[in-house]
DNA sequence: CTCCAATTGCAAAAGGTTTGCATTTGCGTT
DNA sequence: AACGCAAATGCAAACCTTTTGCAATTGGAG
C-alpha cells in the first residue's frame, strides 16, 4: 500500500505522524486501541502526542480509511479498511485478529423493518470469539 | 411489572434506589444513558449518587434484567430487558425508541465460520435509523 | 428486635478523550 | 529555490464518564 498516495487522494497533508499511524495499522493484522497505536507509533516518532493520534484517527475514520469497532466489553478499536465496500467483521478476542465477512444480514430483514415503518440508516454486525490459531491453543 | 418481585427473584435487596432505577427504565420505551437515568432518578430520590447508579446498572446487567447497547457514535445505553431469550435491537436515533427483533443472523454464517475454524462466542447485531413516528416528522 | 452482610453516599482517583493555543511544517505559489 | 499561509502538531490543561476506598446506613434473615 502506498501510504502517501492514500493521503493525497484524500487531500490530506502527508506528515510523518500520519504515515506512522497508517503503517502501524497496516502491519497489524487485527484491531488496535488508540493506546496500542500510540505505543507503536511512539517507537517510530518519540515525540508524537496522544492528541495527534486521536485527531488523526478521527480524520482517517471520517475519510473511510479506517474502520472502528466497539466491542461489547467496552473500548474502541481501529483497523485499516482493507476491503472495498460494505462488510462486517469477525474478531478474535485473544489475538485481536480481524477477519472480514462479506455476508450482511440486512437483506433478510428489510421487509420486516419496512412493515414496521422503520427506516434503517446504519447497522452493525460483529462476531467475537476465537480464531483458528487461538481456538487450538485454548484446547491444548 | 412487579419490581420487588424481580429483585427478590435475583436475591437482591429491595432498596428504594433500585426500585427507582428500574421504574425509570420501565417508564421509558427506549434506551437511556447512565446520565439520563441519573437525571430521572434524582427527581425521585434527590440524594442518590452516581456511584449507586453505576453499581446497580452493572449488577442488573449481570443478572440479565437490563440490556446494554453501544452505538457506533459512542457512549453506552441501557434498557430494560422486556423480551425473553436471545434477540437484537432496532433503535431510533431520534427518540431512542427500541424495538426488539427476533431475527438473528448467526444461523446463516455458522457454517462459514466453522469452515474458517473460528469459534464464535458472542455477536452483536444492531440496527439504527428512524422509527415510524420520527420518519414521518422528518419528511414533513 | 438484633445483627450482619449488603448497600449507599461521599469524595477522590482513574481513565480515556478533547480542546485552546503557540509553534512548526507541508506544499501550493511565486 | 524561497515565501506565505492554512493545516497540522505538541503541550498542558480541561472534561466527562466511570471506578474505588471507606465510613455510615439499612434491608431482611433469624
Amino acid at each position: 500500500m502506498d501510504v502517501e498516495e492514500l493521503l493525497k487522494e484524500q487531500r490530506l497533508k502527508v506528515t510523518p505522524q500520519r504515515k506512522a499511524i497508517i503503517n502501524v495499522l497496516e502491519s497489524s493484522d487485527g484491531v488496535l486501541s488508540a493506546q496500542e497505536i500510540f505505543t507503536e507509533v511512539i517507537k517510530i516518532l518519540p515525540n508524537i502526542n496522544f492528541s495527534t493520534i486521536y485527531r488523526n484517527l478521527d480524520l482517517l475514520l471520517e475519510r473511510g480509511i479506517l474502520c472502528r469497532i466497539t466491542p461489547e466489553s467496552g473500548g474502541i478499536l481501529y483497523e485499516l479498511r482493507r476491503e472495498e465496500g460494505h462488510h462486517h467483521h469477525v474478531i478474535c478476542k485473544k489475538c485481536g485478529a480481524s477477519i472480514p465477512l462479506d455476508y450482511c444480514p440486512m437483506g433478510n430483514i428489510e421487509k420486516e423493518l419496512s412493515r414496521k415503518g422503520f427506516t434503517p440508516t446504519e447497522h452493525r454486525f460483529e462476531i467475537y470469539g476465537y480464531c483458528n490459531k487461538c481456538s487450538k491453543k485454548i484446547k491444548e
